[in-house]
DNA sequence: TGGAATAAAATTGGATCCAATATCCATTAT
DNA sequence: ATAATGGATATTGGATCCAATTTTATTCCA
């Protein structure tokens, strides 16, 4: 018998923490769009050779956080309003597809745990750690529609996203404590066993976050 | 001016070709399900490094189409029902928003380039070619809905698909010929303007296409 | 004989070294 | 003065070598 039920301790390698760590960085905006990250100013940063450096950015260029050129480099593309349009619009698909095949795995426990998980998001400071706890609500709640190709899609697309909304930190405080009661009240109606007005409001939750996104980006057309 | 349009000329590196290579036969089938993909092997078939392999490996994962566990190997995973269904819900959402996207976009020569395609498809031998042509059509039929993005994932779904499909390459030559003519359908209707026919044509197909591997896969509940 | 402990072989992950290519800068020609 | 050309430098891709771990074979003991 081992330790964690998860057994994944094995799993991490290197090259895998290197994919993390510039993860992160790249969703904090340390890279300017269009900026080369050089291998070997990330080996020497952190202590290990390129190799595991180029495994973790061809692995980011899989996840589309960063295009790499041969002979050139690698470099985090530009924000395109397309690309944003997009996630939201496949969002607004897949979401309410993974809703309806969780709620009738969702038990009282999970609920309880999805509550929490809103609650802290409600104290959260900064948007990196709401942006966080935002993507754990999302995927505890959709790890019940037993869809893990999907989950896989949809979390793509959310981390994607995540560069997006990391742009609009600075402002829209209101915006954060919306989608909280948003979420808290897509959490009641599926309580009440209103499963049919939880996908309704998850639609209506996604359309508005798109639409907010559009105007804090600028481009409300 | 350069003399491809296309400019990709500089892209190709060993660790894609490898990729290619593998991609291909784990498509055809040469690898039996959870058996290891060794690294030294494929390197000293193709007469390159163990570096690109692994490169190429990791792009695999990435793609779904091999687990990869430390210390352990490359192999590729078990086919599920539960997979494969979901592939084609999946594709039953993106499918008919990229068709519609791309719908005002399609002018007279690219109905022409899709009908030739179909016209390659009815002369195919076996499954592969066929397959191939299937996702030749697709991307040339998506392309002109400029959604990059979903269609990146439309085409990671329908590679994860053909696994599947080329399970059923000794049986069902009629589904090929009705595939075929539910392509051409799909044409005529966007050829007549009648978007939301064609919409409907696909959703149909779509869905038709689920039935039938279900039933060739024997789990037809 | 069967099974646990242990040693040997095989295999992957990572580090270092070399080759291929791009970028940058100086020189030169117009 | 400016654009083109050639070479030095920087950077990535790939090959070879070493370390960490798993898997297989062997030995020993009941």
């Amino acid at each position: 018998m081992d330790l964690a039920g998860d057994s994944k301790l094995v799993r991490s390698t290197t090259a895998i923490d290197v994919a993390r760590i510039l993860r992160a960085r790249i969703l904090a905006g340390n890279y300017a769009a269009d900026e080369f990250i050089r291998q070997e100013v990330i080996a020497k940063e952190l202590g290990v050779s390129r190799i595991p450096v180029r495994e973790a950015l061809a692995q980011l260029e899989a996840e589309g956080l960063v295009i790499r050129q041969k002979y050139r480099g690698a470099l985090v593309p530009k924000l395109s309003i397309g690309e944003i349009e997009e996630i939201y619009e496949v969002r607004g698909m897949l979401e309410p597809y993974l809703l309806e095949a969780a709620i009738p795995n969702i038990t009282p426990e999970a609920i309880a745990k999805l509550r929490q998980v809103v609650e802290r998001s409600r104290t959260a400071r900064d948007m990196t750690e709401w942006a966080g706890l935002n993507m754990e609500f999302h995927q505890a709640l959709y790890s019940l529609a037993n869809k893990p190709l999907s989950v896989q899609v949809l979390e793509n697309l959310l981390t994607r996203a995540d560069r997006y909304l990391k742009m609009q930190r600075f402002l829209s405080s209101e915006t954060q404590e919306e989608s909280d009661a948003e979420h808290q009240r897509i959490l009641d109606l599926i309580e009440e066993g209103d499963a049919q007005g939880a996908v309704k409001a998850l639609r209506e939750h996604i359309s508005w976050n798109a639409q907010d996104l559009r105007r804090t980006l600028g481009l409300d057309t």
